[in-house]
RNA sequence: GGCCCCAUCGUCUAGCGGUCUAGGACGUCGCCCUUUCACGGCGAAAACACGGGUUCGAUUCCCGUUGGGGUCACCA
């Protein structure tokens, strides 16, 4: 059993793209076979090594390994030719030497008369050479007569006329191979039985049927997967937003979250949402994928984000948060020390940034303005708390909560009343961890001074 | 438009003829916990597109309607 993931490099690895990678790469381990990759190059402009890297690098961080060395459809290209003229000479295509002039006038001509159009291209049964040195395509005899079924492992048995199938071209009048022509004979050359893709290729399979039965090869497997559509329904595109998998990535997102999210899209395993690589490739098989497009649900990828936040290692979350935020190895070290507090307040790795910064804000700090408020109100009670843990002797956390405590106590208040401030003064922020936390995790000696910074009224 | 595919809460899904007064998750809204925000706990609102069959019985099977999607290149 041997599966293929066959991207494009655009510069981007898709989102979509990804998950069908995903299923594929499921199944063959599932099953205990290989999961192949092909890097589709032959568009040699936007072919460069940077968009390739853009791929290998999407799905090694995704977790999706490939057997053997990754293979590149631009070294195939001798055999796509030869191919094609052993389908010439075995009598199932031929040189068609219609203009693109003339096709597009029957074009037209159909369309005008409200007819499907339909190419029937005379050269397809004559015996004599076209006319000398015109340029001309290779295109396939495809059958005309009876329909193709496809027993498909998602889609179930599709079958379709063979009067929609048209002579499609297999080499261009320049000699290159289409599409169409090089995924047969990659597919079929690396051995790939099952081709696992996306539903955007169901109509195609059929054509690429035709040519494998022209050439009288072993037929693969198939395996439709519906696409991932945006909000509104429609097939996930720029407009929809984000859709590579690195700009997931940037935004702070966990690849272990991605994945379980990508798994979960278009295929369940009872009521569980919380799923493994282990795990999924114990479970996953082609027969549980549903067959209508799911939507893509950002909310939803970011609980889950949030739940592999909460459940990753402190020193792994550290040093993304660290490298987000250029902080030192003395802060990274900070950073472990307060990520327990920190990370339950996280939805994606930007948020747990954005929640450590005060650990390593500069004096005077910059106050947020509901925070100024804050400590407008409270500047009394940041004195009695500057003066009382000014007074601990050893900075622990018993030692900390029982002279915050003590504060509140003699002025009256609840702790409420103390905290907001002391929260305002010391993170700059109305939100944050735990009040002692914070005090805690700045240490003595910075936090007096943060409190003192805003005893005094500015100008006055 | 031709062809192909699809159709359970707003979203992802469970359901594979009776277990369905339709289950879970995200989101939404309450309440609890509480020094803020989160986390956590409890609870609520929320769906079988419609119409015909088949059957003792349809969310589940068949047909149609409607709606949605995909695809129709010398692109991949």
């Amino acid at each position: 059993m041997v599966t293929r993931f066959a991207p494009s490099p655009t510069g981007f690895l898709h989102i979509g793209n990804a998950r069908t990678g995903l299923f594929s790469w499921l199944y063959a381990r599932h099953h205990g076979g290989q999961a192949l990759l092909r890097i589709e190059d032959t568009d040699k402009a936007r072919s460069t090594q940077e968009a390739i890297d853009v791929i290998l690098d999407g799905l090694q961080w995704l977790g999706l390994d490939w057997d053997g060395k990754a293979h590149f459809q631009s070294e195939f290209e001798p055999r796509h030719a030869e191919v094609a003229h052993a389908l010439i000479e075995r009598g199932a295509a031929y040189r068609c030497y219609l203009t693109p002039e003339e096709l597009k006038q029957r074009r037209e001509r159909a369309q005008a008369e409200r007819q499907p159009f339909r190419l029937e291209s005379e050269w397809r049964d004559r015996s004599e050479p076209g006319p000398d040195g015109a340029p001309s395509v290779v295109r396939l005899k495809a059958p005309r007569e009876g329909e193709t079924a496809i027993d498909d492992l998602v889609q179930g048995r599709v079958s379709v006329a063979n009067a929609e199938i048209d002579d499609f071209v297999l080499l261009r009048s320049d000699g290159s191979p289409t599409y169409m022509l090089a995924v047969v004979v990659d597919d079929h050359d690396m051995g790939v039985t099952h081709i696992i893709r996306g539903d955007d290729h169901l109509n195609n399979a059929f054509r690429q049927l035709a040519i494998i039965r022209a050439m009288g090869w072993p037929e693969p497997t198939y395996a439709h997967i519906p696409l991932i559509h945006g909000s509104d329904g429609a097939k996930l595109s720029k407009r929809h937003g984000s859709l590579g998998v690195h700009d997931y990535r940037d935004l702070g997102i966990l690849p272990e979250a991605l994945f379980n999210y990508l798994l979960r899209l278009g295929w369940g395993h009872g009521d569980d949402e919380i799923i493994s690589k282990e795990q999924a490739i114990a479970w996953f098989d082609l027969p549980q994928v549903g067959k209508s497009p799911s939507r893509f649900d950002l909310k939803k990828l970011e609980s889950l984000n949030a739940h592999y936040i909460r459940e990753a290692d402190d020193g792994r979350l550290a040093g993304l948060v660290a490298e987000r935020l250029g902080v030192s190895e003395a802060g990274t070290a900070l950073l472990v020390q307060a990520m327990p507090e920190l990370k339950a307040r996280a939805h994606d790795l930007n948020q747990l940034a954005d929640g450590a910064r005060f650990l390593f804000a500069a004096r005077p700090l910059a106050i947020e303005e509901a925070a100024v408020a804050l400590i407008g109100e409270g500047r009394e009670l940041l004195r009695a708390a500057h003066h009382e843990l000014g007074a601990v002797g050893e900075w622990q956390a018993a030692a900390i909560e029982e002279a915050v405590r003590k504060v509140a106590d003699q002025a009256g208040v609840k702790l409420g009343k103390l905290a907001q401030p002391l929260r305002a003064a010391l993170t700059g922020r109305t939100t944050s961890p735990g009040i002692f936390d914070v005090l805690s995790l700045l240490g003595q000696g910075e936090s007096l001074d943060r409190i003192a910074d805003q005893m005094v009224e500015p100008n006055a």
